[in-house]
RNA sequence: GCCGGAGUGGCGGAAUGGCAGACGCGACGGUCUCAAAAACCGUUGAGCUCACGCUCGUGUGGGUUCGACUCCCACCUUCGGCACCA
């Protein structure tokens, strides 16, 4: 009876039967509260990685402990599957991108079986798969149908040399990762998502339970300002459009002493004068290497150079140069600003370099007026240097200066955002195509829906042609337009792989709908997602985008409610035993397999669980492989090794393992709640070292011990699935141990009858004491003030406070 | 650079504003053994003290409080994100 522990045998064992026997498949029709719980889908890359295990290992606990709870949980996996590093590997390796990530998957899925994980496997979605991207595809129509969907000009990085779009991963310092070119930027027309128009709505999080950084991370990155946009003429023959700036500071207008456009900006070419043109040229050139997170580092030298344009200021009639310089990016506001030097530290940095004037118009002191500034001073004052507004105080001045542009017609107030509209257009091969072809005669035409998919064509190319793969495609591009039926040719873009991924959890409801993305009916029983995981890297992204796509989905009255996640928790990063990122140029990689291997699936997810607390990631610790092993066989012991029971046994002893026991279970239920696995297991740990001890002490009260051993096997159910259900089996329980009920404990047995009181004096630790639970601050203080460390300290002087903690604490402040 | 986290023994970490260092690793000492492994027991922040004990100690500097790892301000270091990696 009593062998050893050997986890490789009970694992494939065990793992065989919960395939076998379903029993994690959810189902539609299971009267029980309905508990969704996601994960975030891997892209499958080549192998299931330690920290997709660090991931997944915490939400299948979590999941196992929901079923416990008694929720009919859903629990579903699927694959991220195009992308990047497929159509990489067609490029390097000559391989075809469907083949190759096909047996990834294949890999993919052979691991998460490995590891013991609950997953539903019978909703798997692939987003590469036509049945997929049908309906990625049917969610492009829906959003252009809205008119949510528009063309418009955008950069993308270009290499000369592969003759390619390259993706930002793909460029370093400015080079091509491939071929080493320098990149340049070039504009094409591409489509995208008017994720602007629901900014005010993404920046609510009301009914949902996301961390408070993930909130303040999105409502940054939406990044709303309210301000004003101002208009000012151009002083150039046959330029009638107005040149207009967004402003938060349209107050400031008397001090603009130059404009400065984006070198991206639309009209920098037909107002640059002849004698500027080249040197105009020579920047844009220069600038269009640079990334923005360069262009905005406020630590590098401003530069820019002139158009030799004026425009002129609408409040005065005064000309003011235009310039363009890279700290304005085309990509915020409008292109454009109106630089107020002597408010606004960039600019002013900007007037030094380049000699431009620096006009204060805001000061709290007359004396100031005259000095030369020394920085920009953002705030304070009232409005000096201002014409008719010349006195108004700070808090008045912009209301006054704007309702005076909109009477004149060259200004109005409006609210600008960071954010900007969702880019969804990719030069690329492997992706869902976008759904609409382009018609001489009717000009851009949706593909219909009962037309859908639009199947990406086998045996693509890769030649360096200058445009995409799919582009090269003839009998695939030429198609008859839907209209009538005349030559038409395929949109050649495929969809970003943010748009697969934000509508998957909407398809696992009702993964093989013929008919539908999913039914109503489903979509009501299972959405929105009542848990979340996945890694913080997400914060603004894929977090945000699929934010987007639900409140469209509503609008569309295809789903309910406002948001698709009501509880989202993000665990950190896994490193190396170093410290540092995992890579494998580091040689810090530590490989599941090989994990599995030397210790067991259980050990392995154990230890991951240990290693810290889950949302803050942190280095993997090898060498703490031990103590969980250690863990592990105690477990074991307890559980399997012979036991001396007896009716007679002191009820102390019998108080004292119960008492264990219910504190345990009321600490780990506590920990599990709230994702504190490393601690959950901590106290598990303690309940085990206790059990053993009862036993060794002497023979244990046969009800008792069989009690702490179920709720020590239920508790370590969800984080060591195998040798749980083992040990249960072998305890002769009832199959299987994932479908049991969590444990429950009893407050009045896992009380103390004493604690132990820690006595202050003077906020120090003088003494401590112990005193029967809740007791009465009379007699605690009496019992106190009688101890000889106490009376010593306070040597008959009068405490002037004493302050009393029930259970806890006495300070006694003198 | 901007936005968001984090910093505690030799190591991973624990701690509703209330005993800093739970739990684990490692180390040291011991039990068992012919021996080893495994298992079990004990010690383990620093300094001072024969000792009862005392002092110091949670990245740095300041502040709030009877009391601060915890709250506030500034700084340093480090990690994640920055829109075509997913």
């Amino acid at each position: 009876m009593a062998d050893r522990y050997e986890p490789h045998a009970i694992e494939k064992k065990w793992q065989a039967r919960w395939e076998a026997d379903r029993i994690f498949d959810a189902s539609d029709d299971d009267p029980r509260p309905q508990w969704y719980e996601l994960a975030m889908f891997p892209y499958p890359s080549g192998d299931l990685h330690t920290g997709h295990w660090y991931h997944y290992s915490g939400a299948d606990t979590h999941a196992r402990y929901m079923r416990m709870k008694g929720y009919n949980v859903m629990f579903p996996m699927g694959f991220d599957a195009f992308g990047l590093p497929a159509e990489n590997a067609a490029i390097k390796a000559g391989v075809d991108p469907a083949g190759w990530t096909a047996t990834n998957i294949d890999n993919f899925r052979r691991q998460f079986k490995m590891m013991g994980s609950s997953f539903d496997w019978s909703r798997e979605v692939i987003t590469s798969d036509p049945d997929y991207y049908r309906w990625t595809q049917w969610w492009f129509l829906q959003l252009f149908h809205r008119g949510l969907a528009y063309r418009a000009e955008a950069a993308a990085n270009w290499c000369p040399g592969c003759q390619t779009v390259l993706a930002n991963e793909q460029v370093v310092n400015g080079r091509c990762e491939r071929s080493d070119d320098i990149v340049e930027r070039r504009f094409l027309t591409q489509w995208f998502f008017k994720i602007t128009d629901y900014a005010d709505e993404l920046l609510r999080f009301d009914g949902i339970e996301w961390p408070e950084r993930i909130q303040t991370m999105q409502t940054n990155w939406i990044g709303r300002s309210e301000g004003a946009i101002l208009h000012f003429p151009v002083d150039v023959p046959r330029v009638e459009e107005r040149l207009s700036v967004f402003t938060t500071r349209p107050d400031t207008v008397y001090g603009a002493t130059f404009m400065v456009l984006a070198p991206e900006h639309p009209l920098v070419d037909r107002i640059t004068t002849a004698g500027q043109r080249a040197v105009v040229e020579a920047y844009i050139q220069a600038t269009s290497r640079e990334t923005d997170v360069e262009r905005l580092s406020t630590e590098r030298e401003k530069t820019g150079v002139s158009t030799g344009a004026n425009a002129i200021n609408p409040f005065t009639g005064g000309p003011i140069p235009i310039w363009i310089a890279d700290y304005v990016l085309g990509t915020y506001g409008t292109g454009a600003i109106m630089a107020v030097p002597a408010h606004d530290q960039r600019d002013f940095e900007f007037a030094q370099k380049f000699g431009l004037p620096i006009v204060p118009v805001f000061s709290s002191d007359e004396a100031n007026v005259t000095r030369p500034l020394e920085r920009a001073v953002p705030h304070g004052g009232r409005m000096i240097n201002s014409g008719p507004f010349d006195g108004t105080p700070e808090a008045e001045a912009i209301p006054k200066v704007v309702t005076h542009a909109e009477a004149g017609g060259f200004g109005e107030r409006t609210v600008n955002y960071r954010l900007r509209d969702w880019l969804i257009s990719r030069q690329r091969y492997w992706g869902a195509p976008i759904p609409v072809v382009h018609c001489e005669r009717h000009g851009i035409v949706p593909v219909p829906e009962d037309s859908l998919p639009v199947l990406l064509p086998e045996n693509p190319h890769f030649e360096p042609s200058g445009q995409s793969p799919l582009t090269q495609i003839d009998e695939w591009v030429n198609v008859p337009c839907p209209v009538d039926g005349g030559p038409a040719r395929r949109e050649t873009d495929t969809m970003d792989t943010f748009m697969c991924s934000s509508w998957y959890q909407m398809r696992y409801v009702d993964p093989h709908n013929p008919e539908r993305p999913f039914s109503r009916e489903l979509a009501k029983k299972w959405l929105p997602v009542d848990q979340y995981t996945g890694g913080a890297d997400h914060a603004v992204m894929h977090l945000l985008y699929t934010r987007f796509f639900w409140k469209a989905a509503r609008d569309m009255n295809i789903v309910e409610g406002d948001e698709p996640m009501l509880r989202l928790f993000n665990q950190g990063t896994l490193l190396g035993p170093d410290g540092q990122k995992m890579s494998k140029s580091r040689g810090n990689v530590v490989a599941p397999d090989d994990q599995v291997e030397k210790h067991g699936a259980d050990a392995f997810r154990c230890q991951l669980m240990f290693v810290g607390p889950w949302d803050q990631g942190g280095p993997y610790n090898p060498t703490g492989m031990a103590g969980i092993e250690r863990w592990l066989r105690r477990i074991w012991s307890v559980a399997t090794e012979p036991v001396e029971v007896w009716d007679g046994v002191p009820a102390a002893a019998t108080r004292d393992l119960r008492r264990a026991t219910h504190k345990a279970i009321r600490a780990v239920t506590e920990d599990i709640e709230q994702f504190s696995f490393n601690t959950m297991i901590s106290r598990l740990m303690e309940l085990s070292t206790a059990m053993q001890k009862a036993r060794d002490a002497g023979p244990v009260e046969p009800r008792a011990w069989d009690e702490s051993l179920e709720a020590l096997l239920l508790m370590t159910a969800p984080l060591a699935p195998h040798v749980s259900e083992e040990l249960w089996e072998r305890l002769g329980k009832p199959y299987s141990v994932h479908l049991q009920a969590w444990p429950r404990f009893d407050p009045e047995l896992a009380s103390d009858d004493e604690v132990e009181l820690v006595v202050q004096v003077n906020g120090k630790v003088r003494d401590r004491i112990r005193l029967p639970a809740g007791a009465s601050e009379e007699d605690v203080q009496a019992a106190v003030m009688a101890l000889p460390r106490v009376a010593e300290q306070v040597d008959g002087k009068q405490p002037r406070r004493v302050i009393y903690v029930p259970d806890r604490l006495v300070n006694i402040v003198l």
